[in-house]
DNA sequence: ATGAAAGCGCTAACAT
DNA sequence: ATGTTAGCGCTTTCAT
């Protein structure tokens, strides 16, 4: 007695192996009443395909394109290439082949110009970090129509017909960090600033609701300050930084919802306040696990990359094979101190 | 130009495809010089052997077994044995066969039976949720004797011959419990209460190490009471938070290591303690989910049941199949507060 | 020590 | 509408 193949299915149902893997796989050209009898056998048998056999007989290769923003002096971002230049060695066994392309950070004509140059015959999925523009859901919409697979990854652009977003929660991310702010400042009262990276980036603005929504309803002593634009960038986000902590000596706490972390950093160490001041950032790097450890960072929120790419290859994979109902797992929000750093 | 197969290899060191897979499988009946012409030939054609292919040819068909406390009042561990459950029927496709045994609560003669009753005939691998006796230990050394691989399920015992353990940093969980604890009391004095489920669990040792270790370095104004032992049991935890309360009125903060949370909300609130006490659990259950939205709670350490299964499967396979370098990915902290309920 | 050949279970092109 | 047959790339006897 050894495993139920899809011989036995035919001989058990009276049928040949062609007429099983039609019914198998919902192709066309055989009667109700011959699909009812192998359904039937199928059943009876408790046959199920070995997926290895499958795979192998179809010799299917997958070609998947990430588009992320060409972002060097972002470490959140370059670390996101690395996970996906490690997917890609390690998914070509398994027929996967993914490359990466890059469009000028902040820049939704260059992304559009990417998009569009996606031909459906060479690519069949696509993963992309969305900047929220008209243009650029037009570019993605087109891109669905001509028949490709659609991701949006980390920031995702809404109403638009990509699959799916692969990203954190980032309304309860901005929740959970008014909650430790708002717990972490024991009772003082002051002002609170709030940094995004760019209002084009939907998952700083969502950060940013979910913020101020848990900031106003739980922790009426603490005052929210105008949000500031950062552009993800240290050499931006230091003298603002500074600036803010010149003009409001009662700044009890900082959330910072992009990248930049070093000119964070730098400026409240500059000016000795990373004592006084409660700062929560997003993303585990060298610079904020540094200023973690060193207490300049009370919490950091973190998504693992890592994880987005696999997660992102996967729903691009099961698109692909035509599987209606997959939802990939949700991406978790990591939240770092001083005493979980891996 | 399609994908290079060990025909191509074969071709082009001038052998045949049984002797390639001979040199690819490391098995011997190969001379040295075949050996090194094979293996230049894989290298100048960059040979990568179809995983599918491979699985299709052996045919083989692994065999592990969980090994659980049998509580049905632990929503945990009820949980753990629901994903073993979920991974058995998703694993069959693959090959795996998951069976799932249980041994009486913390009763370490009981699990010794058990592991003595497994014969390396039947089963490959072994995945345990260990009490730390020398029984124990015992029983998993000589299991890995017997050709056995043992994976440790989220209690470690150690020192033992076993693979992996498959869990979190329970030292790391109890550090980032002292630190909520000593920031969300916000400056008050007065004494904080260590509830584990039992000294003879090992993760639980482990939280109360971590706990103790950053709450006596970092919170100088919070006195740590005696550890109390809930056996993992409402019905034991809630008169010992009752008597808690009632013999400590300056207490500030409760960390509750194991299992028995219903005990300690029912206590808390039957008191109307909730608000004044800072609680942190462990496990995010309908339970403790309850008890954050309603604020008894302040924060849940989470393990994700469904990963570490997966991980321990993965763990035995690797081991099954002789691969000497598999590393487990981590399994990852998750904290919840109310502002990020999954 | 090496080679030839028969599968593993499924798919897909080609017949009927 | 249904059947026949030749692979997919690797493993594994059984010969030599």
């Amino acid at each position: 007695m050894g495993r139920v193949t899809i011989r036995d299915v035919a001989a058990q149902a009276g049928v040949s192996l062609a007429t099983v893997d039609r019914v198998l796989n919902g192709r066309k050209g055989v009667s109700e009443t011959t699909i009812g009898r192998v359904n039937k056998a199928i059943e009876q048998l408790d046959f199920r395909r070995d997926v290895f056999a499958a795979s192998l007989a179809t010799s299917r290769e997958y070609r998947f394109e990430f588009v992320l923003p060409d972002v060097a002096h972002n470490t959140f971002m370059t670390n996101l290439s690395q996970q996906v230049q490690a997917a890609s060695k390690r998914l070509v066994d398994q027929r996967i082949h993914v490359t990466e392309t890059h469009y000028r950070e902040l820049d939704g004509a260059d992304l559009c110009h990417v998009l569009d140059g996606i031909v459906p015959e060479e690519t069949m999925g696509v993963a992309v970090v969305a900047i929220d523009t008209p243009a650029v859901r037009e570019a993605i919409d087109s891109l669905v129509e001509r028949g490709v697979g659609v991701v949006t990854l980390v920031s995702d652009i809404t109403p638009s017909r990509r699959l799916d977003c692969i990203g954190i929660n980032n309304v309860a991310a901005g929740r959970v960090a008014a909650s430790l702010i708002g717990r972490f400042v024991a009772g003082r009262r002051g002002s609170v600033a709030q940094i995004v990276g760019s209002l084009m980036l939907n998952d700083h603005v969502a950060r940013r609701l979910g913020f101020a929504q848990t900031m106003l309803c739980d922790f009426p002593g603490l005052t929210l300050l105008p949000v500031l634009e950062g552009r993800d960038d240290s050499r931006v986000t230091a003298p603002l930084v500074g600036e803010l902590l010149d003009r409001h000596p009662d700044l009890v706490g900082i959330y910072s919802m992009g990248a930049g972390n070093r000119g964070i950093i730098d400026a409240l160490e500059d000016r000795g306040r990373q004592r006084d001041v409660v700062v929560i950032a997003h993303e585990l790097t060298v610079h904020s696990r540094r200023a973690l450890i060193s207490g300049t960072f009370d919490a950091v929120i973190h998504q693992e990359a890592a994880d987005e790419v696999e997660n992102a290859v996967q729903t691009l994979k099961a698109f692909s094979d035509g599987c209606v109902g997959f939802v990939p797992p949700r991406v978790r929000i990591d939240i770092f101190v001083r005493d979980n750093l891996p």
